[in-house]
DNA sequence: CGAGCAGTTGATTTTTATCAAGTAGCGTGG
DNA sequence: CCACGCTACTTGATAAAAATCAACTGCTCG
């Protein structure tokens, strides 16, 4: 598709280069369900966005003028009590929706972990051709019944899930959500700092270390670097995870 | 509209019983966003179901063969862990829709809390009738967005608050999804057990009972009987929802 | 080379869970 | 109609898990 090159460097036009190769192939990605013809519509739509670690895409209590699709990178999605306490409600990849829970305000912060790169849509505008693009109010639907079933087992996690258990599940969910998982094997990338992992898990970074230390300890995984771990037994952090152990 | 009451006592139909009228005044009610004509359609799918106490709608594990329609009592939906562990996350009353978050099979088990009612559809017919239906689509979608929305909520409930300020958060929600609140004063109906309670905010019956009864002691809410109170002091309730105390 | 930040490790405290012993309300059957 | 027994709930004592407080390590980047 040589004519989609010359189109600006927007979610739709990428699906030959690359970086959004992989995202198209994710099999949640919104655009992977689109006919050509609407990708160039969406295409069309979008505005290609840059962002720097710790720059925010949208802040809690915001009008939602803008809907975001992920195209690089990865963001943290978080709400905040009065006190400063936060839940990291979820991160995004390659390929993520951001703003399928919105109303006319949204009810999350999200911020760059990375550096990262996101297609901007305007809400109203989106809105209109999602309406028109039946294909793509399905894709939509079906990715937020994809998050929804995720959120359920994240409440598991929260209330009944002790820190090991807590820390063991993430290890195994994290590279199916992450694109940059091209080692088959064992392992995972964690762009994310220790603190953030703790406010994702409802645990503290001492919690998330000591934990950590003791899954090395026991050779379940292998940490190769401060922000890349190997699972060595794979079976035995399936069993941790779901408390059978 | 004499004619729909010779129909057979699903969803739809009920539209002119008091019960329905109270579900389809509900603003997340599916069927309420629907025209007479399409309400029709949806009427002749669904199958009026029973339940009572501890009976199942749908077990973890089960093919997704139908979704429901809740339209009188409760329902429970909860996770099991492989020792038992339960988290509930969340609770139907009437009006709200079952099966939102369903791939193949659902991932979640789903019981009658006092005896209910509900509408049972036949999975395929449904999402037919969906596809030919923007309306309907249109009405789940936005149904999904909202759990999804009370879902980052409840993460960060269940992962950033004390016991205290669940239950407060607790308290201040159910109102406002349970449809059998007439009094719009303060009252509370509990239609569950204090394990349900403590099972869906990720505590221990125990503890639940203690925040209670020192909520009590305090003057937030005053205990009418074992399933009932009455929020005295909602401000106050708030501020300690909030984490402002 | 050194300042600063992210992470680790250790000691102690706090919160909530667990274990244990009542109490109250409710339905059943005498 | 009342007594019994069940279940749900409450309350108290203790234990455990994780948080907090504190010190230290090591890496990264000016």
């Amino acid at each position: 598709m040589p004519e989609l090159q010359t189109l600006p460097s927007s979610c739709a036009s990428r699906r030959s280069d690359p970086t959004c190769a992989r995202c198209d192939a994710r099999p949640h990605s919104v655009c992977g369900a689109l006919s050509p013809e609407n990708l160039l519509k969406l295409d069309a739509l979008a505005e290609g966005m840059t962002y720097a670690p710790g720059q925010t895409l949208v802040h809690e209590g915001d009008a939602a003028d803008h809907l975001f699709n992920v195209t690089s990178g990865s963001v943290r999605v978080y709400k905040l009590l009065a006190d400063g306490r936060r839940q990291i409600t979820g991160f995004l990849f390659a390929g993520d929706f951001l703003g399928l829970a919105a109303g006319d305000r949204h009810a999350f912060t999200a911020e760059a972990i990375e550096p990262s790169t996101a297609c901007r849509f305007r809400r109203g505008e989106y809105q209109a051709l999602v309406r028109e693009t039946p294909d793509l109010e399905r894709a939509l639907f079906a990715r937020a019944r994809h998050e929804l079933a995720a959120a359920q087992n994240q409440m598991l996690l929260l209330g009944r899930k002790t820190a090991q258990e807590r820390i063991a599940s993430f290890l195994l969910d994290l590279p199916s959500h992450d694109p940059l998982r091209d080692a088959p094997d064992g392992h995972v990338r964690l762009p994310m700092t220790r603190t953030e992992i703790a406010d994702y898990l409802g645990l503290t970074i001492e919690t998330v270390s000591r934990v950590l230390t003791k899954l090395k300890t026991a050779g379940v995984v292998r940490l190769l670097a401060l922000n890349e771990l190997r699972i060595e037994r794979p079976e035995r952090l399936r069993a941790i995870a779901e408390g059978e152990a």
